[in-house]
DNA sequence: CTCACTGCAAAGGTTTTGCAGTGGG
DNA sequence: CCCACTGCAAAACCTTTGCAGTGAG
């Protein structure tokens, strides 16, 4: 897989005008390795690993310049605490009801069943955007 | 309108099992009032007019309160501060992207179309609970 | 070389907590 | 009357900011 790979997000970043330094590359890969929304701390703490001495201040720094160039995402959740995903295509979420797990939920079909819904319908005094799905309930085990 | 009442939150509060105080009450009324999704530093600022001395712990410890009782409901936005709105039929809110503006947005034949793509097509490894849009764009002038 | 980036520590803003005092049932 | 609730202030928590030093281009 190509994002497994240093230049996927040297590329990335040059795209962008960003300077590639090893914290920008650390960051920016630990959210694609992790794959599971992590917070700013478990970053921080994935990247210690590796990374010595990382301030976790550059990863908050750093996690805001990648959303602002749309590397990444914010996730805002139920609770206080912020999360981040890769940037991709458009996609909805699965929030779990007993724990803090959320899954990425991919729906071509229904995306375009809600295309074409509120293109038929519209909202009145109100042009829309993005639509994403908070879909909550628990996940089978 | 009954909710203008005072026994409508009484009432409420009772069913719960919580005791009726003046705080509550001026809260809970407060945030139908407002209705606008306040934070809880607004709706403090608002009840202060009319009660003197309440103090903002108060007001997040009911919030809390009401909250856990299903009386209200916490918003999370995309800006790092919790909103608050009465608990009500589900809907779907409106989010514009210039502001810090929400709207609610109910839609039953959108609901009714929801319900039955999910029941006809199910989520692997998952069982759905609730379904809420998290529709961005910008509100008309 | 230069300016953007990092590390560190301090500050900021929202929310929570502890505790003595009060008042609702 | 008693225990839950309030007021107040301090603390906790996540996140942002300031600044001197460093390193990518």
């Amino acid at each position: 897989l190509y994002f497994m790979n240093t230049r996927f997000y040297q590329g990335r970043l040059k795209q962008k005008g960003l300077k590639v330094t090893p914290q920008r590359l650390a960051i920016f890969s630990a959210i694609y390795e992790l794959n599971n929304h992590p917070t700013a701390e478990q970053i921080f703490h994935y990247i210690r690993k590796t990374h010595g001495n990382i301030a976790l201040g550059t990863v908050y720094k750093v996690l805001e310049t990648l959303a602002d160039n749309a590397l990444i995402k914010k996730v805002r959740t139920d609770s206080d605490i912020n999360r981040y995903e890769p940037f991709q295509e458009a996609h909805h979420h699965l929030f779990d009801t007993q724990s803090d797990r959320i899954e990425d939920y991919y729906d071509k079909e229904l995306d375009a069943i809600l295309t074409d819904y509120f293109r038929a319908k519209g909202i009145k005094d109100f042009d829309v955007g993005e639509i994403r799905l908070h879909i909550s309930g628990s996940f089978k085990r």
